[in-house]
DNA sequence: GCACTAGTTATTTTT
DNA sequence: TAACTAGTGC
C-alpha cells in the first residue's frame, strides 16, 4: 500500500497525523494544503474511522468532487463514498430536508437564489407603499443577510432596540417590519434562501437537543476548509457539531480572506486559538506552486496589510521571470495585448490553452478579453458572470419545474404565472397577493379557489387564472409520471416557450432558444450522470443541485483546452502556469467601493494577493488609460497596488506613464480594431464549462469623430451651472435634483473622484461623487 | 386591465 | 450596457 505519507514534508506530515483535537491548519498560498487534507482524512480513515464519522465542508462542490476522487485512491471509491462533503450550504441543505418537519418547513422547500430574494423584497417594499428609492430591494437583502448571519432574528431583531435604532439613523425605520414580511413569505412559500440554510441549521441545532446529539454523535470529526471565509452563522454551527468530540481540524490562510462582503468574519481564523481548548497549530509556509519572483511579489505586498498572522512564506522554487507589467492606452488595447500575448506564450513555448488564465475584478470587464481572444480566435471560456441558471429564459422554465416540486413557491409563481403571456397582468397578481396575505394562504392555493373566493376579478381573468391552475396540475401529475427530463420537455412544448422565443426572430431570441436546448440537455445529462452513479434522478435532486451550485462546479469535461477568464473572488484555489490580471486601476483595484476604509482597502490588498498567487511561472499585470465604464469612455490612474510591490520583482514592459502630449487619444489602434466592420456583429453563443452567456449583438459604436477628439475625452461635461470642480467647497448650500437642498460639509479626493459629504435638509447626510451628482450651487 | 415601447437609472465581488 | 419603469395605446 501506498506511503501516502512519503510525499509530505515535515510540517505537512506532522498536520496529517494529528488525528484528534481542535487543531488549525494555516496553509500559505501554494503550500500543498489539498494534500493535507485528503491524506488527513485517509489517515483517518487507515487509522480506523468511519467515513460515515467524518464531515469535510469546502468552499465549492467542486473541491469536494475532487478531494473525494483523490481519497478514493488511497482508500478505495466504496469507502470514500460514505464520507460527507460539500459546501456548508449543500450539506446543511440536505440535513435541513430530512428534518424540516421539525421547523414546520415542507421536505420539498425550495431554495431562494438572490434574485428571488430581491424580488420578493421589492414586491413587500411595493405592497407597504414604501419609498422604494429609500427602501433600496438590494440593501434591504444585503442588511436582512447581515442579521441572518449574525443570527439575529426577527424576534431578536424586536427585542433590541440598539439594532432598530440604527436602521432608523439609516433613514429605514421600516427595515424589522420588512424582516419580518419577508421571512413570513418565504416561510408560507416554503422557501428558505441561502443564509436561511444555515441559520435554519443553527435554529434545528438549538432548539432540538436530540437531534444535536445525533449529528454529533455521526460527526465525529469536522474538517473546514476556507476558514478564513466563513461567516457567524458557520462558525457557530460548526461548533455545536464539534462540541462533543472536539474533534475539529480547520484549514485557511488569512492573507486569502476575500468574503467580508458576504458576511465572512476574518476574526473566525483569527481567533480560533481563543474559540476552543488546547488548540494546536500548524504552519505550512513552503509555497511549492510559484516561481520565487512571484511568491517575494506577493510577500512584498501582504506586507502591507496590518491585520494578519504571523507567517513566512517562503519557496525552493527557482527565480522565473519577473512579475511583467503592462500599460496600455484603453480597455480594447489591453485585450488585444493580453490576447496577442498569449498567443506568442502559446507558441515560443509549445502551450495549450489551458495553461493561461485571465482575472479581473469586476465581471464586466471580461468583455473586451473576449472580443480579443475571438478575434485572435483563441478558444475560451468564462466563469461567473450571470451564470447560465439565472439567465432569463432559463429562470422561467425552471420556475415551470419548481412549481411541481412545490406549489406554493410564489416566486417560481408570479414568474411563470402571465409567461408566456396569458393575460394575466400585474393589477391582477397583486389582487391575489392582498387575498393571499388576507387569507394567510399560499398564492397557488388562492389561485386554485378562485371561484369560491369574493375578490373583484372578472369572470374572463378568473377563467384565465383556473386554466393556469389547471394547467400546473397537470404538469404536476406527469411529474409523478416521467422522469424529469420529459416533464422540462413536454412543458417546454406545451406552453409554448421555445415558439414564444423564437418569434420575436432577433439573435438574442434564437440565442435563448439555444439556451433553453442546453438547459434540456443539462437535465438529460444530471440523469444520465445520477443513474451511473447510483444516485437519485429525481427532479428535487436536479432543482437543489442547480440553486447550490456554484459557477465553479461543473459536471462535464472540456473537449479542447480553453483559457479561463474569472473574476479574482472565483480563482481562489485554482492554479495556472500563466496568469493575466487585468484592470489594475484605481476605483476599479481596488474598487472604489472599498476604498473608505482601511479594513476595506486590506481585503481588495488580499484579493490583489490571491490573484498574484494564483501564478505558477509568469504574472502579468496590466493597466489602462482609458475605459468603457457604464457604458461611457473614462479616464483612469494606475492602481496603488503596484506601487506597492517591491520593484525588484517587477519588470515595466513599456515606459510607466505617457508621453506629456495633449493628444495621447491618437493613437492609430484606437481607431481601427476598436470599430467593427459589419453593423451588427452577432457572435454564436459559446459552449462552456459552467455557464452559457450568450452574446448580444453590439451596435456599431460610433468612432470618436473630430468634435470629441477636442473635448478630454472621459471627463464629466458639466452641465450648465454646475462647476463642480472649483466652485464646491466646504459650507456650500447646493442643490441635488432628488435630495434637494444640503450643505457641503466636507470634500475629498480630486479630479473626477473628487466627492463631497453633504447634509440635506430632507435626507440626511450622504457621501455623492461630484462627477455624477448634477449639483447645482445655490448659495 | 394588459402589452408594448421608450426612457431611465444604476452598476463589486457570490453561496 | 442592461435591466427596470413609467407612460401610452389597444
Amino acid at each position: 500500500m501506498a506511503h501516502y505519507l512519503d510525499g509530505l514534508n515535515p510540517s505537512q506530515k506532522e498536520a496529517v497525523l494529528q488525528l484528534e483535537g481542535p487543531m488549525i491548519i494555516i496553509a500559505g498560498a501554494g503550500s500543498g494544503k489539498t494534500r493535507v487534507l485528503t491524506y488527513r482524512i485517509a489517515h483517518l480513515m487507515k487509522s480506523g474511522v468511519d467515513a460515515f464519522n467524518i464531515l469535510n465542508l469546502t468552499f465549492t462542490n467542486k473541491a469536494a468532487r475532487e478531494m473525494k476522487d483523490r481519497i478514493a485512491a488511497v482508500v478505495g471509491a466504496s469507502e470514500a463514498k460514505n464520507l460527507w462533503m460539500g459546501t456548508f450550504h449543500s450539506v446543511f441543505a440536505r440535513i435541513l430536508r430530512s428534518e424540516s418537519d421539525k421547523l414546520g418547513y415542507p421536505s420539498n422547500f425550495t431554495i431562494y437564489d438572490s434574485q428571488d430574494s430581491v424580488k420578493l423584497i421589492g414586491a413587500i417594499i411595493r405592497e407597504q407603499g414604501l419609498d422604494k428609492e429609500r427602501y433600496k430591494a438590494k440593501q434591504v437583502l444585503s442588511r436582512i443577510s447581515q442579521y441572518k448571519n449574525s443570527l439575529i432574528t426577527v424576534k431578536a431583531y424586536h427585542n433590541n432596540p440598539e439594532l432598530k435604532e440604527a436602521d432608523t439613523m439609516a433613514s429605514r425605520p421600516k427595515m424589522g417590519d420588512i424582516y419580518k414580511l419577508y421571512v413570513d413569505r418565504c416561510f408560507k412559500s416554503g422557501a428558505m434562501d441561502f443564509d436561511d440554510l444555515l441559520l435554519r441549521t443553527n435554529e434545528l441545532l438549538s432548539r432540538f437537543p436530540d437531534v444535536l446529539a445525533k449529528y454529533q454523535d455521526r460527526f465525529r470529526y469536522v474538517m473546514v476548509d476556507e476558514y478564513q471565509d466563513t461567516n457567524h452563522s458557520q462558525y457557530l454551527i460548526v461548533r455545536a457539531l464539534a462540541d462533543r468530540f472536539q474533534n475539529i481540524c480547520v484549514v485557511g490562510d488569512d492573507s486569502q480572506s476575500i468574503y467580508a462582503f458576504r458576511g465572512a468574519n476574518i476574526n473566525n481564523i483569527l481567533n480560533f486559538q481563543k474559540h476552543y481548548e488546547n488548540v494546536k497549530t500548524f504552519k505550512l509556509e513552503q509555497n511549492y506552486r510559484s516561481s520565487k519572483n512571484i511568491v517575494e511579489a506577493a510577500n512584498s505586498l501582504i506586507d502591507k496589510n496590518k491585520t494578519k498572522l504571523d507567517k513566512e512564506i517562503w519557496t525552493a522554487n527557482s527565480d522565473g521571470p519577473k512579475v511583467k507589467v503592462m500599460r496600455t492606452i484603453s480597455d480594447g488595447e489591453e485585450g488585444r495585448w493580453v490576447a496577442n500575448s498569449i498567443f506568442e506564450n502559446k507558441m515560443n513555448h509549445q502551450l495549450t490553452n489551458d495553461k493561461f488564465c485571465i482575472l479581473y475584478r469586476t465581471n464586466a470587464q471580461s468583455r473586451a478579453m473576449e472580443d480579443a481572444l475571438r478575434k485572435k480566435r483563441i478558444a475560451y471560456k468564462i466563469y461567473g458572470g450571470t451564470s447560465f441558471y439565472q439567465r432569463k429564459e432559463i429562470k422561467d422554465v425552471l420556475s415551470y419545474l419548481r412549481i411541481l416540486i412545490n406549489p406554493n413557491d410564489e416566486e417560481a409563481l408570479k414568474r411563470i404565472i402571465n409567461y408566456p403571456a396569458r393575460g394575466i397582468g400585474q393589477t391582477t397578481v397583486d389582487k391575489l397577493v392582498v387575498a393571499a396575505n388576507h387569507f394567510n394562504k399560499p398564492l397557488f392555493e388562492v389561485i386554485k379557489h378562485i371561484d369560491k373566493i369574493d375578490i373583484k376579478i372578472n369572470a374572463g381573468t378568473k377563467a384565465k387564472l383556473t386554466n393556469f391552475a389547471t394547467m400546473i396540475q397537470a404538469f404536476t401529475i406527469e411529474s409523478e409520471k416521467q422522469n424529469a427530463f420529459e416533464v422540462a420537455d413536454l412543458i417546454v412544448k406545451q406552453v409554448r416557450i421555445v415558439k414564444d422565443l423564437e418569434a420575436d426572430g432577433t439573435p438574442e431570441g434564437i440565442s435563448k432558444v439555444e439556451n433553453v436546448q442546453e438547459l434540456l440537455n443539462g437535465i438529460k445529462y444530471f440523469i444520465d450522470d445520477a443513474k451511473e452513479k447510483e444516485q437519485p434522478d429525481t427532479l428535487a435532486v436536479f432543482l437543489e443541485d442547480v440553486a447550490l451550485k456554484s459557477d465553479l462546479d461543473s459536471d462535464k469535461e472540456d473537449d479542447e483546452p480553453m483559457v479561463s477568464l474569472m473574476t479574482i473572488h472565483l480563482a481562489k484555489g485554482l492554479e495556472y502556469p500563466y496568469v493575466y490580471i487585468v484592470g489594475m486601476e484605481e476605483s476599479l483595484f481596488p474598487s472604489a467601493m472599498s476604498m473608505n476604509t482601511r479594513s476595506e482597502l486590506e481585503e481588495e490588498r488580499r484579493l490583489f494577493y490571491v490573484a498574484l498567487t494564483r501564478a505558477e511561472q509568469q504574472a502579468y499585470l496590466s493597466y489602462a488609460h482609458t475605459r468603457y465604464r457604464w457604458g461611457k469612455l473614462v479616464d483612469c490612474e494606475p492602481s496603488r497596488f503596484l506601487e506597492e510591490i517591491d520593484p525588484i520583482y517587477l519588470e515595466y514592459m513599456a515606459p510607466k506613464k505617457l508621453a506629456p502630449s495633449r493628444n495621447n487619444f491618437v493613437d492609430s489602434s484606437l481607431f481601427e480594431d476598436d470599430v467593427p466592420k459589419e453593423k451588427i456583429r452577432y457572435r454564436k453563443p459559446i459552449q462552456r464549462n459552467a455557464s452559457v452567456r450568450t452574446q448580444k449583438p453590439s451596435v456599431l459604436k460610433k468612432p470618436m469623430g473630430t468634435s470629441s477628439k477636442l473635448k478630454p475625452i472621459g471627463k464629466a461635461v458639466a452641465p450648465k451651472g454646475n462647476l463642480f470642480d472649483a466652485n464646491i467647497v466646504k459650507g456650500a448650500i447646493v442643490e441635488h435634483i432628488r435630495f434637494g437642498k444640503g450643505e457641503v460639509i466636507q470634500l475629498e479626493g480630486t479630479g473626477g473622484d473628487a466627492k463631497a459629504a453633504i447634509k440635506f435638509e430632507n435626507e440626511g447626510l450622504k457621501k455623492l461623487v461630484l462627477k455624477f451628482a448634477k449639483l447645482k450651487i445655490i448659495g
